[in-house]
RNA sequence: CGGGGCGUAGCGCAGUCUGGUAGCGCGCUUCGUUCGGGUCGAAGAGGUCGUGGGUUCAAAUCCCGCCGCCCCGACCA
């Protein structure tokens, strides 16, 4: 098995990303600066995503629901730190039907505020708690500058959304909503996320606190890939959302939120591509196994189809995707270049020599070369597929460990922080600075504390910044 | 908004300095050839040269205005 993680070294990052997407043929330009015109096979992507998550949510007892895109002007201003973190990047309605509106429509960036004025009707008696409600839905942030998947004017997401009687559910639940977004990462997505905790400076506009899963890169720079907020009794209050407990006394309930966007699409491009472009983990693959019939005329035609159409039954019968490449005109070799573009994890080439033979060759995308690509027999193919899909799964996630754990290191004072990202990756610091402290590295290193994570020593040290004791480690990285 | 760059065929670009018939590569169409790692050849289709004005016998090219986009910074899932 090939455990190093193969990245796109020999070009550019950010053009080498910018290409493929295109390439790939998960999106296209839109003619509205910043917004993504996402393709079938890059929709079907997050599909996978999105059902993935779906099915966590469900067996976590949460339900779908859906609400509008527009949301009163006035309701984001009900809560101070909100309006004052969205403001400078909404899109506002201030004409429809061809007359100016009394009170401006904004097109939601986030759904809290509509919401929250939904659970003030819903929620009456602790009877009625908790509420666990989810939205599938696109939302609007009108950024200074875009990169398809990872930050575009519009994007889709989940959001959701829960009230709880007791702050103590409202943090377990918090915290179960990180780990299910960590569970999906690193299970479907094949990318070994770190959890932790947001800084004050870097906590979402109107949350008590914010958990985080951050993800790292090819190039090593850190991704925000999923968040979940404590939101306290912050909405609740400023919206009038209250509850009679047992006591019969009345109490404002505790809500959360958390939301995981179609910027995951963009995250398992960036953590796994090369330089043959995409390479998909087969959970989340669109196309698991592409099958690409071989023949010179139609004797071998007829025969090779013939036993294509026998594996793709057994191959579907096992519940796996496949497609089979059946354009003409393409030679073998191009199509072999073109699917390894997609990032289809597996390959299954079969010829004249194949069918006389009984075998097929068989190729993975995660192992380079001609090690990644073999002849087997005919016999058993459905399991023998199915068996190195689940190996390419762990490979993947085993390389992007090794690329991770390659790439963060201890810094022990300000000089060494300054190196590590200088250099490409993340500083691993003890750390009891300020958020002024903060701003001030980013200005000079251009690096943020990406989170506080989870997983910590117990012990103390001195903080790289200030020299003071420290008990909490945190991680410095540069970040899209 | 500050600094830099670019608008020419679906995409990527040359041509602009030095004005004179609109070009190249990829892609697309047709035919043939090839087909186990990005075949090769031939013939085609496709352009208000971002936009408005000016100079000139003549403007993609020179002059003035406007618009749009990209990159670097501040913001951000």
């Amino acid at each position: 098995m090939a455990q190093q993680a193969v990245t796109p070294q020999s070009v550019d990052f950010s053009k080498w990303y910018n290409e493929i997407v295109y390439k790939a043929d998960l999106c296209d330009l839109s003619p509205v600066r910043g917004c993504l015109i996402i393709k079938p096979y890059g929709y079907e992507l997050w599909e996978a995503v999105k059902g993935g998550l779906d099915r966590r949510f469900k067996a976590t007892g949460h339900q779908n629901a859906y609400f509008p895109l527009f949301i009163p002007e006035s309701f984001l201003k009900r809560e101070a730190e909100h309006v004052e973190g969205f403001s400078p990047e909404l899109a506002v309605v201030t004409i429809a039907g061809g007359e100016k509106l009394e009170e401006p429509l904004v097109v939601r960036p986030t759904s809290e505020t509509i919401i929250m004025d939904s659970f003030k009707n819903w929620i009456q008696s602790y009877r009625d708690l908790p509420l666990l409600i989810n939205q599938w839905a696109n939302v609007v942030r009108w950024e200074m500058r875009t990169r398809p998947f990872l930050r575009t004017t519009e994007f889709l997401w989940q959001e959701g959304h829960t009230a709880h009687a007791t702050a103590e559910e409202a943090e377990a639940e918090t915290m179960q909503m990180l780990n299910v977004y960590a569970d999906f990462a690193i299970n479907d997505a094949a990318i070994p996320v770190v959890k932790g905790r947001k800084t004050e400076r870097e906590k979402f506009a109107g949350a008590v606190h914010t958990y985080t899963i951050e993800a790292m890169m090819g190039d090593t720079k850190a991704l925000q890939s999923g968040t979940s907020h404590n939101l306290g009794q912050n909405f609740a209050k400023a919206f009038d959302i209250k509850f009679l407990d047992q006591n019969n006394e009345t109490q404002h309930p505790w809500t959360t939120s958390w939301g995981l966007s179609t910027r995951m699409v963009g995250a398992i491009v960036m953590a796994h591509g090369d330089d043959k472009g995409l390479r998909l983990p087969p959970k989340v693959a669109p196309i698991q196994v592409v099958i690409v019939p071989i023949f010179k005329n139609d004797d071998e035609r007829s025969k090779v189809l013939e036993a294509v159409e026998r594996l793709t039954k057994e191959l579907l019968a096992a519940n796996i995707r496949i497609h089979v490449d059946k354009r003409e005109g393409q030679s073998p070799g191009f199509k072999f270049n073109d699917w390894e573009m997609r990032g289809v994890p597996a390959r299954l080439e079969i010829g004249p020599k194949d069918v006389q033979n009984s075998t097929v060759a068989l190729a993975r995308r995660d192992v380079p070369g001609k090690e990644g690509k073999q002849f087997v027999s005919q016999d058993g193919i459905a399991a023998r597929v199915q068996d190195l899909l689940t190996e390419i799964q762990a490979n993947m996630l085993q390389q992007a460990t090794v690329f991770r754990d390659a790439n963060i290191h201890d810094a022990t004072n300000y000089d060494e922080l300054k190196a590590i990202v200088e250099k490409g990756g993340w500083a691993r610091v003890w750390w009891a600075g300020s958020g002024q402290d903060e701003g001030k590295i980013k200005e000079e290193t251009g690096a943020t504390i990406r989170c506080l994570p989870f997983d910590q020593p117990g012990s103390k040290g001195k903080c790289v910044y200030t020299g003071q004791s420290a008990e909490t480690i945190a991680l410095f990285g540069k970040a899209y």
